[in-house]
DNA sequence: TCCTTACACTACAAATTGTAGTAGGAGTCG
DNA sequence: CGACTCCTACTACAATTTGTAGTGTAAGGA
């Protein structure tokens, strides 16, 4: 399940995944049952305007070939689920982007970690430093 | 001049351009002179097999209406340059991805900060340290 | 048996990136 | 002046990604 790409416009899932992919996975990951196409379809119909079941499915597969969905066949139809929570998947982009980043801009990057950080919330900054305390307290 | 994506596969300019986009930026970011198409298609040759002058062309046309290259009007071509320099470019995209970086995962993003440092160049910490004290100085 | 339902297969559209042909205009050389 | 060369503009096609949806098919129920 390898990521592509992380995108500097939109948020959440959006940076991730096309919008429809995005409603979807979105609707996957607050469901606590596993859910079938037109279970999807339905609650994206509840949203916004309907959607085709057949376009639903096209784009539920192709997330299953992407290793972001799996499948487990019933008597007339699939359940489908994400093969890691959200929770794991997030942690896993932003394990990947963050050692991106840095070994991609190093020092650089480290320069705009301390504004950005202070910039979206001030108590990241003192978290950070404890992160740092404890990472060489352990060498 | 916006980019899009920050790919996860590759390096350095691959991460935001096209192969053949990439190794035009390389060549233009590396000369300290502007550049015809001629003088890219060149280079590109030397590096390997032949380019079409017209493929070079279109891509980099490409990049002047995505506003990243500028073209200067000659007496019978153009000198194609890069709107901003390649440590422009590098610092626009490192301050970016930071501050989206924080604020897609916060508190996660900065758990795996302080391993993705120390692996990378555990240097970079005490960096990153002295940065953090000298912002809660300023204030 | 016939119908409904869910899936499979297929196709198309827009955007992105790489590729390259053709045509035209402008300067050059004989 | 006329032929030639060179550079650009325009155009088009292919592959990939994502959204969209039609048609066919098979299985199960009435």
């Amino acid at each position: 399940m390898k990521m592509q790409n992380f995108k500097y416009e939109g948020s959440g899932l959006n940076r991730f995944f096309g919008p429809l992919e995005a409603k979807i996975m979105e609707i996957l990951w607050n469901s606590i049952e596993e859910m079938t196409i037109k279970d999807v379809q339905q609650k994206l119909d509840n949203d916004s305007k309907a959607n085709n079941f057949n376009t639903v499915m096209t784009v539920m597969n192709r997330l299953v070939d992407k290793g972001i969905l799996q499948k487990k066949a019933l008597a007339r139809s699939y359940q489908y689920s994400p093969v890691v929570t959200r929770e794991a998947f997030m942690e896993a982009q932003s394990k990947e982007l963050t050692l991106d980043l840095i070994e991609e801009f190093g020092s650089l990057a480290v320069t705009h970690m301390v504004d950005a950080l202070d910039k979206v919330d001030p108590g990241l900054l003192d978290q950070l430093e404890q992160k740092i305390k404890e990472m060489k307290k352990d060498r």
